[in-house]
DNA sequence: GACTACTGTCATATT
DNA sequence: ATAATATGACAGTAG
């Protein structure tokens, strides 16, 4: 953002010539920040344009009105002046251009976020031998399978620099496991990296909390799973989840993995490829049989939620689900954990962002439909783990919010399911914290476990600009509590000029972080955006009536000049702005004009106060004479006590070499030529006052255009990005599905499916995928949890 | 009488 | 260096 900022920053103080420091430096402050608090708002950041927008609070008033003008140091006028640019405003250029290249941008990422990459999805079978190190048994290429549902296959060319260092480490890693497949040709590709990188974000945002795959957290419990092996169930954080778990699952002697008791023990060194799966399926089991994994299938998703955090947090998460009871301490402790990680968090990615997004209301349309609720991540995957664990064909539902919101009810199947560790998918994808969306309930668990950093995370740091954005507009939507419902909405209303203001008001967040100052948009907006309707009217009509072009004034006053003296046309109108047409140059009219003239004769107050027409009847000569003298400024009276033999306007408006002719021509005093220059002095810098307070007031006419235009371009912005949350959702839903039949064909050699507890899909760098024990996972992801957070910081 | 809008003017800066 | 111009600040006037 920054260096959007600084591009778009720097061409607006370009217009200034090269002014003194101070100046600059000044104009940086006004009109720089005032362009920058609307490019933030633009973008999300907290800055609620739509308060300083309205012309009539006090802020704007202040910094267009006030003392420190935000436009007095701007040289618009130059600009203009020189380029004749009047209509168009110089820092709208730069905006046109600024924002539609970012939405072309934006457009052209999404379309590659919506593919899915087809790839050959070859299912591995990895074990881990009893040193820890894992082999694949059957690193046969020929395990590939197409994917039957329609993964279209994105392998390009293209690698970003990101996405090669990621899959290089991905496949390092693998390689150390010894799990890796063999080279394959089809890496992950960018896409689908960036989708899941995209997905993994949009997860965090949505309140699935990257620190559940923090570092510490899975440190935490890896160091809770050796005590567990070493010393048994004393800790610390054993609690009563670590009951249940015990009470309800195997623990591998081996690798303190726990595992539901149904689940077939023992590490399957067998690799099947998907195509053999899905021969044995069909020999075997019909189809369906995805549909029919058992609870123990949830227990991948636990799994997975015991390696991102530490045994105890994730018994505590997990208890509440399972028993319905645990300590406040531990509670307070895991909220501890999480929120120090959420600090973290902020600090990678967009604060107002993190921000936003977790303190997201519940009622929040967004969050609860992206995303879990804020403070029940965890919760909330498992209880979505449950409800996948249906089958492929729910996985709909799973992402429904009131799957999502499943209660305590499904607890009690959770309990025995949830293993302690296991690899999962998450490894993989959860890493990348597309868990929560992107894949089944199941994995979700684990997912939290395994989490981004620590396995290759193909996907993770990706698309870090991208994401930024991505997340910015999620941060917008969200502030505003934009909600794909209200998207249809937002066309019309912001086109009725009901300004971008979204609804706000029921989104703590949005005020929170905004101090108040937003009070919602929402609110505010109707008013605010009303408020800034009339003005502009208002604006406008004063613009167009009340001030006529410079050559007009100029035109009026030379016919002044002309007429002689004082013409009558040159009292009424000369010092106006008003359009003569307008005004009719009539005297009793005059005082509409304001033309307060300093040298108004005291006698010629009661004599002539505006005088009617019918009124110049008899003696009208002298009234209007009367008349005419009242109507002299000042220095047109002085100029005529002084004997001054030429007009004032002569004096003023001629140029210099014919001024000075003029002043030869004439045998003037000291104290006349004097009074002369002064004149001219004051006429010129009368004209120059009228032309700076026009230029004022075309520049808060231009900057409100501006700010309409902004709002306009905010409204499309964030109804193109709910499209993209609705494409990207039911892309997810898509890959989820996908998941779950891939992963429901798979067979052992003994023909019996494998446990998502114990077993995983995960994507290896070259776009196979690999079945590994899920323990194999956690220890991958652990490995490569430091080098995204190393980068990071 | 207080307030506001409009103007003109001055001092000063900028062109 | 000078003239022209721009602009903030101030004050007067009228509504």
């Amino acid at each position: 953002m920054e260096s959007h900022l600084v591009a778009f920053v720097i061409p607006i103080s370009g217009f200034s010539g090269n002014p003194p420091a101070m100046l600059s430096l000044k104009k940086y402050l006004t009109e720089g920040l005032l362009q920058f608090t609307i490019l933030l708002s633009l973008i999300g950041v907290r800055v609620d344009v739509d308060t300083y927008l309205t012309s009539q609070l006090p802020p704007l008033r202040e910094i267009i009105l006030g003392p420190s003008s935000a436009y007095t140091q701007t040289q618009f006028h130059n600009l203009r002046n020189t380029l004749d640019g009047y209509g168009i405003h110089p820092k709208s250029i730069d905006l046109d251009n600024y924002f539609t290249a970012r939405r072309l941008l934006s457009q052209v990422r999404a379309l590659d976020r919506f593919q899915v990459p087809t790839t050959e999805v070859n299912a591995w079978l990895v074990h881990r031998d009893p040193e820890g190190s894992v082999s694949g048994s059957q690193p046969n290429s020929g395990l590939a399978l197409e994917s039957s549902s329609g993964l279209q296959d994105v392998t390009g060319p293209d690698n970003g620099v990101r996405e090669s260092e990621t899959e290089q480490g991905f496949g390092e890693d693998l390689e150390d496991l010894g799990a890796v497949a063999p080279p394959v040709s089809g890496d992950l590709t960018k896409e689908d990296i960036d989708l899941i990188d995209i997905l993994w974000r949009q997860d965090i945002d949505l309140g699935a909390g990257r620190e559940v795959f923090d570092y510490s957290h899975r440190q935490k419990e890896q160091d809770v799973e050796k005590e567990l092996r070493d010393g048994g169930e004393q800790d610390t954080w054993a609690g009563e989840g670590a009951e249940a778990l015990a009470r309800n699952l195997l623990v591998d002697g081996e690798t303190g993995e726990s595992f539901p008791a149904q689940v077939p023990s023992g590490e399957d060194q067998t690799a099947l490829s998907l195509e053999e799966c899905l021969r044995l399926l069909e020999a075997t089991c019909p189809f369906g049989e995805n549909a029919e994994f058992p609870a123990d299938i949830s227990s991948i998703t636990e799994a997975v939620p015991t390696e991102s955090e530490p045994p105890a947090l994730q018994n505590n998460l997990l208890s509440p689900l399972l028993t319905g009871t645990e300590s406040p301490f531990d509670l307070e402790q895991q909220w501890q954990d999480l929120m120090s990680i959420m600090e973290m968090q902020a600090m990678e990615v967009n604060t107002s962002a993190s921000e936003i997004l977790y303190n997201a209301p519940p009622g929040d349309p967004l969050s609860t439909n992206y995303s879990l609720a804020p403070n029940t991540p965890i919760n909330q995957n498992v209880s979505l783990h449950q409800a996948s664990l249906g089958g492929c064909s729910q996985d709909f539902l799973l992402f429904s919010p009131e799957v999502e919101s499943l209660p305590v009810a499904s607890s009690s199947t959770l309990l025995p399911l949830a293993p302690s560790n296991s690899t999962s998918l998450n490894s993989t994808f959860g890493s990348t914290n597309l868990t929560g969306l992107f894949f089944p309930p199941q994995l979700n668990g684990t997912a939290n476990d395994t989490a981004g950093p620590e396995l290759p995370d193909p996907l993770g740091g990706l698309l870090d600009e991208a994401m930024l954005d991505e997340i910015s507009l999620m941060d917008l939507a969200i502030e505003e509590g934009f909600n794909p419902v209200q998207a249809s909405q937002l066309e019309e209303e912001f086109d009725s000029d009901s300004g971008l203001s979204l609804d706000s008001s029921h989104s703590p967040s949005s005020l929170s972080s905004s101090e108040g100052s937003s009070s919602s948009s929402s609110s505010s907006s109707s008013s605010s955006s009303s408020a800034s309707s009339s003005a502009s009217s208002s604006f406008s009509e004063e613009g167009a009536v009340g001030y006529s072009s410079d050559s007009e004034t100029l035109d009026l006053e030379e016919a002044e000049g002309a007429v002689g003296y004082q013409p009558e046309y040159s009292k009424f109108c000369r010092m106006s702005y008003q359009d003569p047409a307008q005004l009719s140059c009539l005297p009793y009219l005059e005082h509409v004009g304001h033309n307060h003239t300093y040298n108004m004769a005291p006698s010629a107050l009661d004599s002539a106060d505006l005088p009617p027409p019918s009124a110049l009847k008899k003696g009208s000569k002298e009234k209007q004479a009367d008349f005419l003298d009242k109507q002299m400024s000042r220095d047109e009276h002085r100029a005529r006590a002084m004997k001054i033999p030429f007009t004032n306007d002569k004096i003023i408006n001629l140029p210099v070499e014919e001024f000075n002719e003029l002043l030869s021509k004439y045998q003037l005093s000291e104290a006349q030529l004097s009074l002369i220059r002064d004149i001219r002095r004051r006429g010129k810098n009368k004209m120059a006052a009228q032309n700076c307070r026009k230029r004022k007031l075309d520049t808060i006419l231009n900057l409100e255009r501006d700010v309409e235009d902004l709002q306009r371009d905010k409204a499309r912005l964030l109804r193109e990005k709910v499209e993209f949350l609705r494409s990207l959702r039911q892309m997810k839903q898509k890959v989820q599905s996908l998941y779950q039949e891939v992963f429901g064909r798979l067979r052992d050699e003994n023909g019996r499916p494998y446990s998502p507890s114990q077993y995983a899909l995960q994507y290896a760098g070259d776009g196979s995928v690999l079945l590994i024990p899920r323990t194999m996972a956690d220890q991958q992801a652990r490995r490569q949890e430091r080098k995204p957070k190393d980068r990071r910081k």
